[in-house]
DNA sequence: ACACTATGAGTAA
DNA sequence: TACTCCTAGTGTC
């Protein structure tokens, strides 16, 4: 996924673009029909994210719950009137705004690229002019539709409409998000959940009930710049391990709600800063690494199966 | 046409 | 640990 920075940038974009807004919602692929019933017609009142999932409120206290799973994305496109014409709405044609693109699953970008060129086709020499709403691509789940806005969802691992007791259950199990509970608050409950963890700190960050947010990359990377080898007990690490991974946490992922990038070597300046962003080779100190020198230490790479997972780690620089 | 991969997670055994 | 579900892209025959 999408791990938990790309799900708070898409909540606030919902924020941004259809919060305060009634949808038209739909489920072109079919297999959302009665949710796109119950919730068409409301208007969306609130969107947040904690860790990977997104609660979303709609008027008559109908709650929709994503969570997009390794491959979900959302896509969004959005309507420009055309100039002078101040009431663009459903059924008419205009050109597709900047801010139209996919977020979410690492294919997603593929799609946006193709997309904006798209877009400079429709908006060079030939003057083509798409057509709104919108064809649905692919499998779309739902389809929230304002006078100017169109978001499809495509390939979550959950989609459901709740009672406000139902989502606040799910949230209850979620373990503490930076950007929701701060950092001091936050850490008071990650420690109360963790410290006497037996499970190794690898499995145990992945835990959404024990820390919200992190995945599969925020993981591996987390545990290098701690140095500290995944396998080890939660319980056998100091407390001042445990705090450094919690603080870290809280550095990096406001970065990466920021950024819309991943981005762990901080260490990073100037153009080696740039290609680190602008290319996955060089993004990463160990994940996706393996067999591949340490940065630090010129080790190789470890590469492991946890849980179902790719673990990668630098055995020379993660030692405690 | 088919195999494989991916930033996730629940359930059964 | 293994299997299941979700989607789309890339690579191989």
């Amino acid at each position: 996924m999408p791990e938990g920075h790309s799900v708070h940038r898409i909540a606030a974009r919902f924020r941004e673009a259809m919060v305060g807004r009634a949808m038209h919602t739909t489920s072109p692929q079919g297999r959302f029909v009665r949710g796109a019933e119950l919730l068409s017609g409301r208007v969306m009142e609130e969107c947040y994210a904690v860790g990977k999932q997104m609660f979303t409120q709609f008027d008559g206290d109908l709650h929709l719950r994503v969570h997009l799973g390794i491959y979900g994305a959302w896509d969004f496109s959005m309507q420009v009137p055309d100039v002078g014409d101040a009431g663009a709405v459903e059924g008419q044609t205009g050109e597709y705004a900047a801010g139209a693109g996919s977020m979410g699953a690492p294919r997603a970008a593929r799609l946006t690229r193709v997309r904006a060129g798209e877009e400079e086709t429709a908006g060079g020499a030939s003057g083509t002019v798409a057509v709104w709403p919108p064809a649905p691509v692919g499998a779309v789940r739902v389809r929230l539709l304002t006078e100017r806005v169109c978001a499809d969802l495509r390939g979550p691992t959950v989609c459901e409409v709740l009672t406000p007791g139902e989502a606040a259950a799910h949230l209850e199990r979620l373990g503490p998000d930076p950007a929701v509970d701060g950092r001091r608050r936050g850490w008071a409950r990650f420690h109360d959940r963790a410290a006497h963890r037996r499970t190794p700190i690898g499995s145990l960050l992945m835990d959404q009930t024990m820390i919200a947010g992190i995945g599969n990359i925020y993981r591996a990377e987390m545990l290098f710049r701690a140095g500290i080898d995944p396998y080890m007990r939660t319980a056998d690490l100091a407390e001042s391990q445990l705090r450094t991974l919690w603080d870290d946490w809280c550095r990096l992922l406001p970065i990466g709600i920021e950024t819309g990038v991943i981005v762990t070597r901080t260490d990073l300046r100037g153009s080696a800063k740039q290609d680190a962003l602008d290319s996955i080779e060089n993004r990463h100190h160990v994940y996706g690494r393996a067999g591949q020198a340490c940065r630090v230490c010129a080790t190789p790479i470890s590469l492991a199966e946890l849980q179902g997972r790719k673990l990668y780690w630098c055995a020379g620089c993660q030692r405690r």
